[in-house]
DNA sequence: TTCCAGGCAATAC
DNA sequence: GTATTGCATGGA
């Protein structure tokens, strides 16, 4: 996959360091190659609102929605905190699910200041509602850099489809198995992980069955 | 118009 | 304990 599409350069970030968040995450948002990100803690903090914010939902549409936390002042955990009623759940409108999801950043936000910098364990993560295995592996990867693999339901379905491990094969199975056959570096993982999504992509694309299939 | 996206929690059986 | 349902917008 890598020498077909190439390395992904996730996480996608917003490029609000400078005062105007671009809209594509496509112009700036990538960095192929480089897995050095977070370089900050803000960005640190916009990662793990991105892994909430893109549950089951298009990326695109989560795009708008983090410069919109960014317009409303919104995309930190204080400000999240003590929004006006409302205002968290106009910002994130477009991201889908709006009044769940904003429930779910300001259960986060609460968590993240609880956590004063340190590193969250994955059951950590776990505990806080609103964050299921795929967002907490997808905030230890990316927001943490921790090598911590990243099952998503296109991984799932191409294992499934390919026959790679027998069924039953939920979450953890899937884990198990691709953290057995990927070399356990914190480039690999998160490699590994935005190709699949890349690869499901473009199937997609091609006419692929869906989800459903 | 219908389908579906980088899931998760609540509810039903 | 496993299966289903609700959540919601925007693009194809």
């Amino acid at each position: 996959m890598l020498e077909a599409y190439g390395p992904q350069g996730w996480w996608p970030l917003l490029d609000h360091a400078g005062r105007n968040p671009t809209l594509t995450g496509r112009l700036t948002g990538y960095h192929p190659g480089d897995f050095t990100f977070p370089h900050t803690e803000s960005q640190r903090f916009e990662i793990c609102c991105g892994a909430i914010l893109t549950q089951n939902t298009a990326w695109t549409n989560v795009e708008k929605a983090l410069v919109e936390l960014v317009r409303a002042g919104l995309l930190s955990p204080r400000p999240i905190l003590g929004a006006a009623e409302g205002a968290l759940e106009t910002a994130i409108r477009s991201s889908g699910y709006f009044r769940a999801k904003a429930k779910k950043l300001r259960a986060f936000a609460e968590f993240y200041l609880g956590q004063g910098g340190r590193t969250p364990g994955r059951e950590a993560l776990l505990s806080v509602w609103g964050i299921g295995p795929e967002t907490a592996d997808s905030i230890r990867l990316y927001a943490y850099g921790q090598v911590e693999m990243v099952i998503d339901a296109y991984t799932l379905r191409v294992l499934r489809r390919h026959g790679f491990c027998r069924p039953p094969l939920d979450y953890d199975r899937a884990k198990r198995y691709c953290e057995q056959h990927l070399p356990r570096t914190l480039a690999d993982y998160q490699e590994f992980h935005a190709l699949m999504v890349e690869h499901a992509k473009r199937l997609r694309a091609a006419g692929a069955p869906g989800r459903a299939a």
